[in-house]
DNA sequence: CGAACAATTGAACCGATTCAAGATGCGTGG
DNA sequence: CCACGCATCTTGAATCGGTTCAATTGTTCG
């Protein structure tokens, strides 16, 4: 737990790649083949919150790191509603959903202002054929995402719905190594619901509730988790 | 168009187990890599009705590929109830969620009697490090299964739910050369029910619906979609 | 042919949405 | 620094879609 990306000064863009490497693709490596997959990550880029990082319909041709802040990918559907599809955090990729149709399916959104930097698919994967291991970090992640998404179809009722939600967020910031039981709520409540596929309304009284029962604190965006094992019961019924 | 796998009968493995790789992984081979490919595809089994392939827990080691009939891949969660997550038709590969965890964890059941065959999942990405193509195909294939679970994030009513899954089968069958049409619904309502998340009499009730307005015409397990417009109208929505 | 299971149909019920209002927070300019 | 205005969030009451429960019909198989 040396670097970890904290926080979203420029000045840490360099020394902070090092540790993307081993966060996004946390691989067994030797030294060369380190430098060499760091070679292809292409600069970072900031953006402002609401600026997408490409568009829905745009070619496919790199996938992103987020170092910092947080996105989310909404994907516009036959009747014009939009669907958030993800929030991605520090330390994960988006874009390899594009892998298949050969263009990006979802609009990436700085849900704050944020930081990403964008590695070039066909030499990833290039570099993947020579890397056995890289290549299976890339196989593995996503299996990791089908697995979260096959997990998501038996949730049923909206507390459970929210209770996964958070419990998600919890455990993907403490893998990265930030706290598991305090973070930032960054998306807005009706973002949540989107996301979820409930009403606003919904997850503000869900979320009232949860506070009422000293399960959760919320102030402001900060949420602070009281009781974990409320979250997990409720999940797993 | 050559070779479809068409029926169950033992004696047409061999001579369909040339067209299943093209059908799964259908890459840009010269003759020499198809045979590569091919030799590390092990002997095809038949599994009787309600037979399962391997069991949740099991450790990973093989991918499957379906020749014929249909298996459906069955999670139990916390609570003990089981939550189908997918249908795997003939052409389709099973087995790749369990990348990530290193073991499965769902139990794939055969529908109807069906036939399926394993690929060791070390061989294959050995392989697919020799064989950029093949490589390129398995992310691909990933992608897309990532893809259609972000699709099936916005459908809403339990009337686009149907439609979408009724869609979803044709497409599948049509893209490994069955018709669109007109194929069989070889699974129960209630398994149908529990995998779009919904009481089996809303099935029935929407099914018969979609009969009595001309959309579908249902024999036992046989299914004729007599207008799909009105189904994509309906996911559309 | 009859038993067991699957599918259908009807009526009451419940969770979540919708609609409509009110509260809270936040940036802007006076 | 406070007042204003906008946007987000919260809260309440009515409505609706889908579930649940219960009974009937249909289908499969020993």
């Amino acid at each position: 737990m040396a670097l970890i990306p904290t926080a979203s000064s420029p000045k840490q863009l360099r020394c902070s790649q090092c540790s993307l490497v081993k966060l996004c693709l946390p691989v067994g490596l030797n030294d060369e083949d380190m430098m060499q997959l760091e070679s292809i990550i292409e600069t970072s880029k900031i953006y402002k919150q609401n600026e997408s990082v490409y568009r829905a319909g745009d070619p496919f041709h790199h996938v992103y790191a987020v170092k910092s802040g947080m996105f989310q990918t909404v994907a516009i559907d036959a009747n014009g509603d939009s669907q958030i599809v993800g929030f991605h955090l520090p330390g994960e990729l988006f874009g390899l959903d594009a892998i298949y149709p050969g263009h990006y399916t979802s609009t990436p959104v700085a849900v704050s202002s944020s930081i990403a930097c964008s590695i070039d698919f066909k030499e990833l994967s290039t570099l993947a054929t020579q890397m056995p291991s890289l290549q299976h970090q890339l196989l593995t992640l996503m299996s990791k995402e089908m697995h979260a998404s096959h997990v998501n179809m038996g949730d049923h009722s909206a507390d459970q719905k929210i209770a996964g939600f958070i419990l998600s967020l919890s455990a993907r910031y403490k893998q990265r190594g930030y706290s598991a039981n305090q973070f930032q709520l960054l998306m807005s409540r009706k973002d949540i619901a989107n996301h979820l596929g409930m009403a606003p309304e919904t997850v503000s009284r869900l979320l009232k509730r949860l506070i009422n029962e000293d399960v959760l604190d919320i102030n402001q965006s900060d949420i602070t988790i009281k009781n974990m094992k409320y979250l997990q019961d409720t999940v797993g019924h």
